[in-house]
DNA sequence: TCTATATACATAGACATCTATGTATCATAG
DNA sequence: CTATGATACATAGATGTCTATGTATATAGA
């Protein structure tokens, strides 16, 4: 029987990955962080010095966000901004080494994050899930 | 071949959902809501003159936030506020004639998402997605 | 009855996010 | 080469949400 309730299910999942996430860094003495500037940092870790633009578009969010949230970023020292000396209207975000070295601190919050969505279901069933999201995703 | 995005792709969901919802209050001539008052709303459609802690719980927000859009909703002229005679300190939020009239259109605003989400999954899938979602949260 | 504790809501301040706009730099047409 | 439009980022102001705290009312114990 549908009940349909994905919707309000998904926004509740979101919610409670979201709190993972900040009880986790905080339980590693990562605090005054929120998911996007995590996400800002994961994708630095794949790609250091990405632009402020990029950036927006990578963590789907307006780019005065981003320029607010790498704001924090450089005042609690994990990343700092250098000008592209080809077009100095634009701004490289690069991770300090003390940004460095979050990055297993990082890792282990996604594996805990992971293991809470995953960690119930068998292989067929995480294909199933991720084979749904991906449709419902395209579908907007 | 499981890619470890579900976190990634239900926020995204997320996301794309309240702007559905957003966006559709719009064509209908219904600004300056956001998604939480639309749960509000709702809500008080089943329910009328649920108290503030009580609207609390039910939309998974803090008393403080939902003072906050309670006062809006007031503003706009959707509900009222009335104190309950057995006990003073308990505010009841009741539905105003102009926030019954947005019932309709609330309700096409739900089906119209709901056919986003579940319109391109057969019977079968649709089942499997609720009861995936449903194993996720109580996994939390 | 009077005082202490609990409860319900409001208020204040902080912060992430948005839209709108400003500023500086780049590219290009004349 | 200069002026005009485009682009990248920053700033300002609004709003939803949170935590911390204040205020008023209810309840319970002395």
């Amino acid at each position: 029987m549908i009940k349909n309730n994905a919707a309000s299910m998904i926004s509740k999942i979101r919610d409670a990955a979201n709190q993972v996430i900040v009880t986790e860094l905080h339980k590693h003495g990562v605090d005054n962080i929120v998911p996007s500037h995590g996400d800002i940092l994961t994708f630095l870790y794949q790609q250091d010095g990405l632009s402020v633009k990029e950036l927006a578009h990578k963590i789907r969010r307006k780019q005065p966000t981003v320029t607010v949230l790498v704001d924090k970023l450089v005042k609690l020292g994990y990343v700092q901004r250098t000008k592209m000396e080809e077009d100095t209207r634009v701004t490289r975000v690069m991770l300090t080494e003390k940004g460095r070295q979050l990055e297993p601190v990082f890792r282990e919050v996604s594996d805990k994050l992971n293991k809470t969505l995953y960690g119930g279901l068998d292989n067929t069933e995480q294909e199933q899930l991720e084979a749904l999201l991906d449709r419902i995703l395209r579908s907007f």
